[in-house]
DNA sequence: TGACAAAGTGTCCGAATGACACTAATTGCT
DNA sequence: AGCAATTAGTGTCATTCGGACACTTTGTCA
């Protein structure tokens, strides 16, 4: 049953650009197109929004459907209105984009056939429509946040040491930072739980195990506490 | 003549939250709503995505049509798709905020008859649709923008004094400010530029004016700059 | 010329930031 | 059993930055 309207409408889409981290490398979930148009070119995953579900539904269902992933962290980042990023008719794309961690998700992804795999976010391959700068901006904005506020463990397992927590920061900004003073400030935030339990990998000392703690950190945001770094 | 599509498509359109400072107060420009849906209530300017243009040409041609306004720093805030925020059907939003100096821009808006007016920000009648939740979100966001990037030259006039951008810092972050750190803060940047003219009003010492060096700010910002309050 | 009003200016203290190097704990190999 | 290898974990000091704080200067107007 065909819809009929007075004026033209822009076909509304929404893409997402999930992140996750691999032994300290950022990595992106690409899907590869079966369709034209940019069939066979690794793309965002992402698909049009239904009559009746809200934008962030819709992300949430096509991130189901094409990756298998659940529960995700969200964030709205930017809406792509050119004229011609399609080239089959007028498509405005609501991006979103989203942390997981792998070692809950990377099953999923690396079964489901070959359509579906992760690279790494700042060498990727040749993406279809106008995804690469959706990603570019993508990549801008977590460097930002993750300054700012503490999303980055949205990307850990839930049991984390200090190392991996470091080694996230280093590999999103790009730089490396000190060892001590890493842990001086962030240990001073009191947002980690130190656990009963230790990580053993390698012939090396074992590592404290954390815990991120939500329920402090939405504590001390509503006494007006300023997280950075 | 209609336009067929096999599925449904929401309508989209553009609204902008402009921001102007009268007198150390922050205002909004606000429209008087002139058929149904919420016939004769105050709302943010916008309207309809037309077929050929990008989103930030639609809002442009939006604000330029019922506020004449033009050349207004423009900045993408946010896509609203709450499937019920327009009772006739569904559409999404693309908002806006635009930051302009009254000086300029005031007779327009005062002169165009009583269908678009400033109102004080943090105190704006009862709004259409979901528009008190665009406002608010573009407050926060201009606030944190304010704090990080030098925007806030855009809600002034090209010359102005030390004491004007206080104010202006004042008003919008809601805290005041001691005199001497915030300018020794400010000049510290060297992002001023000290004119051969002073500025005077009432029975006092006139003040020293002042304008924003953009090519400054690019060029500091290329090498690593962080401008901060 | 004197009263008024806002402009403009410097110091000091405490906190935060960033540079920097060694010891502790565990494993695997011989 | 002990030694080599490897990462975990820890403290100090110098510098910078942020915030509190009050008086003098300059012009206007009556």
């Amino acid at each position: 049953m065909p819809h009929i309207y007075e004026y033209a409408r822009p076909a509304l889409t929404v893409d997402a650009v999930v992140f996750g981290l691999d032994g300290g490398e950022l990595k992106v979930l690409l899907i590869k197109r079966g369709l034209e148009p940019f069939k066979g070119r690794w793309a965002l995953p992402g698909g049009f929004v239904q009559e009746g579900e809200t934008l962030d539904e819709a992300v949430a269902r096509e991130l189901e459907e094409e990756a298998g992933l659940r529960n995700v962290f969200l964030e709205q980042l930017f809406t792509f209105g050119s004229v011609t990023r399609d080239p089959r008719e007028r498509v405005v794309s609501v991006a979103y984009y989203a942390l997981v961690n792998l070692a809950d998700h990377t099953t999923r992804a690396a079964t489901d056939a070959a359509d579906a795999r992760w690279f790494a976010a700042s060498t990727p391959p040749r993406l279809a429509f106008d995804h690469a700068d959706i990603l570019a901006m993508a990549l801008t904005r977590l460097r930002g946040k993750l300054r700012y506020q503490p999303v980055g463990f949205e990307l850990l397992p839930e049991k984390f040491t200090l190392t991996h927590l470091q080694q996230l920061y280093e590999s999103v900004l790009g730089t490396p930072l000190d060892k001590r003073n890493f842990r001086k400030k962030v240990l001073g935030f009191d947002l980690l739980v130190p656990l009963d339990e230790t990580f053993r990998e390698g012939r090396h000392r074992p590592a404290q195990l954390f815990r991120f703690d939500p329920a402090r950190y939405q504590q001390l945001v509503k006494q007006g506490f300023h997280f950075e770094l």
